[in-house]
DNA sequence: TCTTGACTCTATAGTAGATATAGACATTAA
DNA sequence: TTAATGTCTATATCTACTATAGAGTCAAGA
């Protein structure tokens, strides 16, 4: 098939397909006498195989190392527990972090009383960098 | 106080300072005969704001808006309002989104239980597009 | 056969929000 | 005077793509 058949099959755009063959996660596919990409279906499962660990959130230098893991005839596989629980780590500390800062943006709004700039609590607030427990939590992680 | 102090008060990288600069957030600053910034209190504040802000998650075109809406002598504000309760909106979603996403990785983690690659449960559970209820919510946000 | 339109090709630039680097100049302390 | 440190500009790099320009390919209709 033609990437366009490709990208509609998986849903994957076609400059995405091309960008993934560029970073070398899918390899250069055979062509036709026009120059035309063309594929089958082991190249349609690894592209779908990537955009499933997309779709995890793994970045692509990940998804390049189970690839590779992956193309290797054998292999211990310890290390993927390893990658996929610290990137569940990364996916916790993201929800903490997005929990206490959706909190203190509902404080925010609730600071805004008035209709003119001079009233506006919002941008007082903004203007505190001493009082934001937001901010205090930030330093805490940043410093930790 | 030289940009270095200012970076050092702040917490604000030297780098990242001159490029608020360069995006227009902060004012270019006067400069001593040697050509090197000099900035005051004022200055500090506006870059403790626009960090503030950052903290807080919003975009730089969003600080430039409201760093102008600061900067505009009168006007009124509920347009802020309406800025923060939007960027709120985004940040539930994403909370929501890493939420099933974390719920979908745990359980492939456990999926995981052999040593050697032709037993990994994981990159066989990643290889299967079809089954994947975390792709299925994927899709679901997609096209709605 | 010609032409039109859909598809594909490459190469380059742009996006956000910085960070990294190179090479030059300024300042300060010993 | 010299060495160390701070600062300057300009450019490149990062992630994961997306957008655009301009050219070539292919199939169907007039």
């Amino acid at each position: 098939m033609k990437i366009g058949e490709l990208a509609e099959k998986t849903g994957c755009r076609i400059v995405t397909i091309r960008y993934y063959e560029k970073e070398g996660l899918l390899a250069e596919p055979e062509r036709t006498e026009g120059n035309y990409r063309i594929y089958g279906k082991k190249d349609q499962e690894r592209l779908e195989f990537i955009m499933h660990c997309r779709r995890h959130g793994m970045k692509l230098s990940e998804i390049r190392e189970l690839l590779a893991f992956k193309d290797t005839p054998q292999g211990s596989c310890d290390w993927i527990d390893a990658l996929i629980e610290k990137h569940i780590d990364e996916v916790s500390a993201q929800i903490d972090s997005l929990t206490r800062l959706k909190k203190q943006l509902t404080r925010l709004l609730r600071q805004c009383s008035g209709v003119k700039k001079e009233e506006c609590g919002i941008i007082k607030s903004l203007s505190d960098v001493e009082h934001c427990p937001h901010c205090e939590d930030f330093r805490c992680r940043s410093s930790g």
